[in-house]
DNA sequence: CTGAAAGCGCTTACAG
DNA sequence: CTGAAAGCGCTTACAG
């Protein structure tokens, strides 16, 4: 009888334990439940490692290193195993592990127009880049310019054998010379120099990135806005001004996507004439529009795809009757003329944001592997008078 | 003799090494310069660590790494010599191999509105946040969603609850009704809670940091394109549909400033009539505006000073006559009106980057300790049908 | 073809 | 108050 008891008691003190622990795992649980309502943050899976997955393979960590980078000397077995357990594991190598342990350095070189030529469009892509490069310094990037003359062709070739020569790991450019890019970019292939565009495309060149504005498109919008409030039989005058107007592709582009708006548009009874002005001296554009406002009088409107609109600005600051001015980019030029109106609106096309995404476009080719997309067009922002002070400041 | 030719051998001997050695110095040199001037990378002076700090200041790193974070535990001379070397060396510790060293968890909740309401605007944001969180993963950040509706202080209050409860590390918020995120801001200080302000803002408070738009300054932009081309003696109606409008400041901000451009250009002799709908229902809308119109015959222009323009556009695609009507958001419901004309502009205010620059103020104060700016005042974006398109994809 | 070890620049207990 | 050591997750010679 003692014994049964004892039996008893010690299946119920077993019971007890039992009950004990059941309700441990209870009070965890609901702790658990607890932490993750109020803290709202769900305990994270521990963080996946090549040390784990090396454990997993059964191999060292060195060789699902060579893997991983697809550096070879490994069996190939050896290789499906691991790249089976990667996949399996969901796992993703810490970047900043990486970038520590690595000496690697990137050599990016950044191909553009300087600025000091008559229009400072360039400084603002140039902020861009700076910022970029600011930012992930980290990653073992060096980054040098290169300047050129975007009406020489002779100093744009001077330049691009310099990059040749150089052979850096990435070329970032703005291939506004349409014949002289079209020479870089085949001895970039040649010479497996990775390359993204800016600002100007070359459509059927298989680059690995092209960040900037759709120019057509842009042209169809400045078309647009000119045609709000438009007194019908008006005439409307279009301005190049480019010493080689037919190397500058982006330029032509505005121009079509600006007639086709008003091909779309016919109810809008619009004439328009095109000049082209090679020589780009204020004098110059003073003295053609001269002769061209003597000749027509009813002009309304004038749209000049490009942001040397303040040179035809300058000319209109001295006439009398107000006539819609359209143009480009949010430069320092154009910027007195957006405030007192002459210009009415500029369209702009985010050139801090093209600088930028043009170094980000790279960082994530080369060093991230990251895939991004082919074409990055950038929106066509529109500009005036009133909401001008907040393009700056951004 | 033959002594002497020998030593006269040595010398030439020794000569002929000097030469060699100058040579070799001269062709390193020329080599460098060649290699700096051909690579355009300029040798980058090594980079200096901790240890190299230690070693000047002749402590071990832990000492160096107390003074760098100011945890204390250092005598005051120590303090004082490694402050005055990491300044003269410009050091700056790697902000990689710090995020790899600590296990430290950074725990951001994020307070917006929900979109199932009748509009979807914080998708936009809510996908910035989502690129923002995913770009900086690996600098230890978990974020939380928290949702309330908008029109529903109780909610609000709720889930405000829920942000003290959890003491996050940093709180990124929206703070739309605006007594009920005064309170919360107070809970937040006496809890030392860090908190960033998106899309609207509360000026009087001490936040990390706003991001969004100058409100008053887009009504204004609002009414100027109202104003183009517009017939003198017009009538324009500025309808406001909301449920709580005293409490939704930015949109009182948005009329302000609409008002404010027509005080500012007399001359276009316009008056504006305003009506508040506060049952946003679709049915309820139409009845309102029906009511108007029969009252007053010539309305030429509509303004809408939030996302709920597509309302007043449903109503307006009915009618015969062509209304100008101005609105706010490129939100799904809006699109079809502006592709087909109802809608002629929309002002943006960048909702994803909104979102995005929220989530990297945080990042920025908190984890990187970068100074940043107070104010980030995003663009006033004019959309329209011929530019809709690059504001999607971007 | 594979593994063991040192090291990247920092942080974090721990010992004194 | 201070230092030595282990470790974060990777990469890089080097040895076998």
């Amino acid at each position: 009888m003692y014994a049964h008891e004892n039996t008893k008691n010690l299946f119920i003190f077993l019971f007890f334990l039992i009950f004990l622990s059941v309700l441990r795992v209870r009070t965890r649980e609901k702790f658990h439940v607890y932490f993750s309502l109020n803290c709202l943050f769900i305990k994270r899976r521990k963080k996946i490692t090549i040390t784990d997955i090396a454990r997993l393979a059964g191999v060292s960590i060195g060789t699902v290193d060579r893997v991983i980078h697809d550096r070879g000397q490994v069996s190939p077995e050896t290789r499906k195993k691991i790249l089976k357990i990667i996949e399996k594991a969901h796992f993703r190598p810490d970047i900043l592990a990486s970038v520590l342990a690595s000496k690697k350095k990137y050599r990016f070189i950044i191909l553009i127009p300087d600025s000091q030529e008559d229009s400072s469009f360039w400084k603002a892509p140039m902020a861009g880049m700076e910022k970029a490069i600011a930012e992930i310094s980290h990653f073992g990037i060096e980054a040098r310019y290169l300047h050129f003359d975007q009406f020489d062709t002779a100093s744009f070739q001077k330049q691009a054998h310099k990059v040749i020569q150089s052979k850096p790991d990435g070329l970032l450019f703005a291939p506004v010379q349409y014949r002289q890019s079209v020479n870089l970019v085949k001895s970039c292939i040649r010479n497996h120099i990775p390359y993204v565009f800016v600002n100007s495309n070359i459509e059927d060149m298989d680059y690995l990135s092209y960040i900037g504005q759709d120019s057509v498109q842009s042209g169809y919008l400045a078309a647009k806005l000119m045609s709000l409030g438009l007194i019908a039989d008006s005439e409307i005058l279009v301005v190049n001004i480019s010493k080689q107007i037919a190397n500058h592709r982006h330029i032509l582009k505005r121009n079509r996507g600006f007639e086709k708006y008003f091909t779309d548009h016919p109810d809008n009874k619009i004439r328009i004439k095109t000049i082209n002005i090679e020589n780009t001296s204020q004098e110059f554009v003073d003295l053609t529009l001269e002769a061209v406002f003597k000749k027509s009088g009813n002009i309304n409107g004038i749209f000049v795809p490009s942001s040397r609109v303040y040179k035809v600005a300058k000319y209109l600051a001295g006439l009398k009757t107000k006539i819609r001015l359209i143009g480009y980019d949010l430069i320092e030029e154009n910027i007195p003329f957006l405030e007192n109106e002459t210009i009415d609106f500029l369209i702009s096309q985010k050139p801090v944001e093209q600088g930028y995404h043009g170094i980000m476009a790279l960082l994530n080719h080369l060093v991230l592997k990251k895939e991004c997309n082919k074409n990055i067009y950038l929106p066509i922002d529109i500009i005036t008078k009133e909401n001008l002070n907040y393009y700056l400041e951004y």
